[in-house]
DNA sequence: CTCACAATACCCTGTAAGCT
DNA sequence: AGCTTACAGGGTATTGTGAG
């Protein structure tokens, strides 16, 4: 609303009778019934949620990971505070980026204590003017993520020291910039905004990548977290991912770990034995190559079934996939290169980990054998949304009706396909009909 | 077809508190 | 005590769009 209310300002026309605006104007007020309902509350309530009431137009919009697009929260303003920010530290990333955080003279916002928050990178924290000793503005982002605002630059005392990643980790016995971790040389490539270590087997990566295969999203092994994937590595019980699997030939060194009993161990060897048949997407968003998230990863392996089949594939195969485009193509090119990562994979599969997927078979999908055909124009849909809906389900299109054509699906102003399939004797679907079709089918 | 820009999707990181 | 979860906002990559 305020957004328009800002075009409207710059001169520009903004039809009243919209009822969009209504619609936003409508939601702009309810939300501000609830924010002075918000104190009387005897529960807590951090906002309000906008949904799309109508279950199909939900099904159209979908989800994007976890998360659907046909929901959104509409926060209450965040709470702030102020303390001083007394040193800004650097703790090094799973991809081996250097992370800025704040240091803070612990300070109690909305009720929980606040000692360290993020600050993303060297750029942002130039861009709000933070510096080292000021007083800063601290929120919690949607009631949870603690949140350097920026400075008060009226509290200055000119002691205020600004912050420069490279002398916060130079080396003095090297004379050079050095990653806090390792010690290896830093570096910031041209046009990145993030300074990376140039060790990949740093242990702070070697750390996280191992977390990262054990987290949920990944292979969901229960029990290995941060905690516990930092002792196995620092043991050297794992050095890389592929020793999980074998942890199950060292149990004595495992019940020698502190806090690791008879229990603990048979529990996590459960979970590690259970994480060999995870689907194919899991295994490739587990392997952590660099811009395959969890989407990519899926998107992957419904193309490929099988790890050795996206390792062997070459980048023009990759780049003709859509969404996938040079640099994850390069960067999937590169993973599979090396050595070291090819080595990890042959040992998972000798350990028994599922690297393939059986295809879904285009037969047993519920459309399977029939053949689409669709006039005219759809209301809800547009005509390659629909297409990509059937042949989703299995089914094909085609592009006229003829005696192999199911259904002939008719949208408005249908061209000549519909007396065809009349004098064919096809079965018509309207839009609504097909609409069924697809979610009953679904 | 190419280029530039906008919009969208995706990826990554970090904190506190609830859960087991 | 450690693990998991909820969550925001930063960046990068890709796709879509319109003009020439």
């Amino acid at each position: 609303w305020e957004t328009l209310e800002y075009l409207k300002s710059l001169g520009f026309k903004v039809n009243p009778n919209n009822r969009r605006l209504d619609d936003i104007k409508q939601v702009e007020d309810y939300y501000q019934t609830w924010v002075e309902k918000r104190e009387k509350l005897h529960y807590e309530a951090d906002g309000i949620v906008v949904k799309v009431n109508q279950l199909e137009l939900q099904q159209r919009l979908g989800d994007i990971g976890r998360e659907p697009r046909w929901a959104i929260a509409y926060k209450f303003p965040a709470v702030q505070g102020t303390t001083r920010l007394i040193d800004i530290g650097i703790s090094v990333g799973r991809t081996g980026t250097l992370n800025p955080y704040a240091i803070l003279e612990p300070v109690s916002v909305g009720g929980v204590t606040i000692r360290q928050a993020a600050l993303h990178n060297e750029d942002d924290i130039r861009r709000k003017d933070i510096r080292i000793g000021d007083t800063v503005i601290i929120q919690r982002a949607g009631e949870v993520i603690p949140a350097v605002v920026g400075p008060v630059t009226s509290q200055r005392t000119g002691k205020e020291k600004e912050f420069k990643l490279l002398e916060k980790v130079f080396d003095k016995e090297k004379n050079r910039p050095a990653c806090p971790v390792c010690g290896s040389e830093v570096s910031r490539p041209e046009g990145e905004v993030m300074y990376y270590c140039s060790n990949a087997a740093c242990p702070a990566q070697a750390q996280q990548r191992i977390e990262h295969f054990a987290s949920r999203g990944a292979m969901d092994i229960r029990g290995i977290g941060e905690n516990l994937s930092a002792t196995l590595y620092e043991k050297g019980l794992i050095k890389d991912i592929a020793d999980i699997y074998y942890l199950k030939d060292h149990k004595e060194q495992l019940l020698e770990l502190e806090k690791m009993g008879g229990k603990s161990v048979s529990n996590m060897l459960d979970a590690i034995e259970k994480s060999k048949d995870r689907p194919l997407g899991r295994v490739i968003l587990a392997l952590g190559i660099r811009h395959i998230g969890e989407e990519t990863a899926e998107l992957l392996a419904r193309e490929f079934h099988s790890l050795d089949a996206l390792a062997e594939a070459s980048r023009e195969e990759l780049m003709s996939i859509e969404t996938i485009g040079p640099k994850i193509a390069d960067s999937i090119i590169a993973f599979f290169r090396q050595e070291t990562n090819r080595d990890i994979i042959k040992r998972l599969r000798e350990s028994g980990v599922k690297l393939e997927e059986k295809p879904v078979k285009a037969e047993a999908l519920p459309l399977a054998g029939m053949e689409f055909v669709l006039t005219g124009t759809l209301e809800a849909f547009s005509r390659k949304e629909a297409e990509e809906r059937i042949k989703a389900l299995g089914g094909a299109t085609g592009s006229s009706v003829t005696r192999k054509t199911t259904y002939l699906v008719v949208g408005t102003d249908p061209g000549s396909k519909l007396d065809r399939a009349r004098s064919l004797g096809t079965e018509i679907l309207n839009e609504a009909e097909l609409r069924n079709l697809l979610n009953r089918k679904a």
